[in-house]
DNA sequence: GCATGACAGTATGGGATCATACAGTCAACG
DNA sequence: CGTTGACTGTATGATCCCATACTGTCATGC
């Protein structure tokens, strides 16, 4: 009953699957974006956040941790240590006293302008010799890859 | 499908880009099988690890971290635990008595099984949808932006 | 009003990994 | 031999993240 020797195994060890060169490929891209962002002494999570009140301006903690994709706890020690910096601010709302709207100071402006820019300068390194055609083929197969885990297995219920 | 569209590429903001579902659909499978490998009271880099040395025989933990992906420290950590739980046994080597060949217990060889059996199951799970010509291209495309990250210089002379 | 549940943010403890530094061992070379 | 450099595994401290539980606030129902 034990596999002794699988009956016609063509499909690689794991270690050689897709799936783990996609893991694989996933955290070169974290540290290629956390040693780019290193320059300004940020790492990838806090470049988002700021990135992301430049573009869509204050917003709650908990869309930013929605947003980023990480949990709440850690996005609000992120966020203390940005506000500790100076770079952003906690403003309270006028509206809902349980939140709190994450605002840029000025220098978290300035800083939002050089994420921008190292941004772009390390998605065109990732991106060379890769048209926008593969992208987006690219992007449908991740779709479908998270599709296929977020839906629940057809004979297996079991998830926890 | 024409529209008023820019001539200039608008590219989606960071959180919706290609490279951002990559990460995300990585930490998805990450804990897709981590949590398949629970019902083992295992992790996915244990698995792996238990995998490898089934198929490989005894393997030093410097060739198993490179394998697996993870430094010599943490995989060392790793068999720690898993030596622990009766899983794997360190073994001395009668070459190099700097390194220990980390060999499989029964009991580790009868949970290489299983491991293999939610291997199987999961993979299947994560391939639906997804023919093997198209994770051949994505395997490709990831293998290409791996080598963009790896060669930071964009002399590049061999590109069909 | 006022209870009840839902939600935002925080505190705490724990897990996994890394980088660095270190001791023991091998290997090559004079 | 003896020295030097490279390598294996381990110890240490730090980082980042999560899960859980908790406080305060909102919102809905009566």
């Amino acid at each position: 009953m034990q596999s002794t020797d699988p009956p016609i195994e063509l499909d690689p060890p794991p270690w050689q699957r897709v799936e783990t060169s996609l893991v694989s490929t996933a955290r070169l891209i974290r540290v290629t974006y956390d040693n780019a962002m290193a320059i300004l002494d940020l790492n990838l999570t806090s470049a988002m956040m700021i990135a992301y009140v430049a573009d869509y301006g204050p917003t709650t903690q908990t869309t930013l941790a929605d947003r980023i994709d990480v949990g709440r706890a850690s996005a609000g020690s992120v966020i203390d240590r940005l506000e500790a910096r100076g770079l952003v601010e906690r403003a309270a709302d006028v509206a809902d006293r349980r939140v709190w709207l994450i605002t840029l100071t000025d220098s978290g402006a300035a800083i939002a302008g050089d994420i921008a820019r190292i941004d772009e300068r390390v998605r065109t390194q990732l991106r060379r010799g890769i048209g926008r055609e593969q992208r987006q083929m690219l992007a449908s197969l991740l779709d479908q890859m998270q599709r296929n885990m977020l839906s629940p297995t057809p004979t297996n219920g079991d998830n926890k």
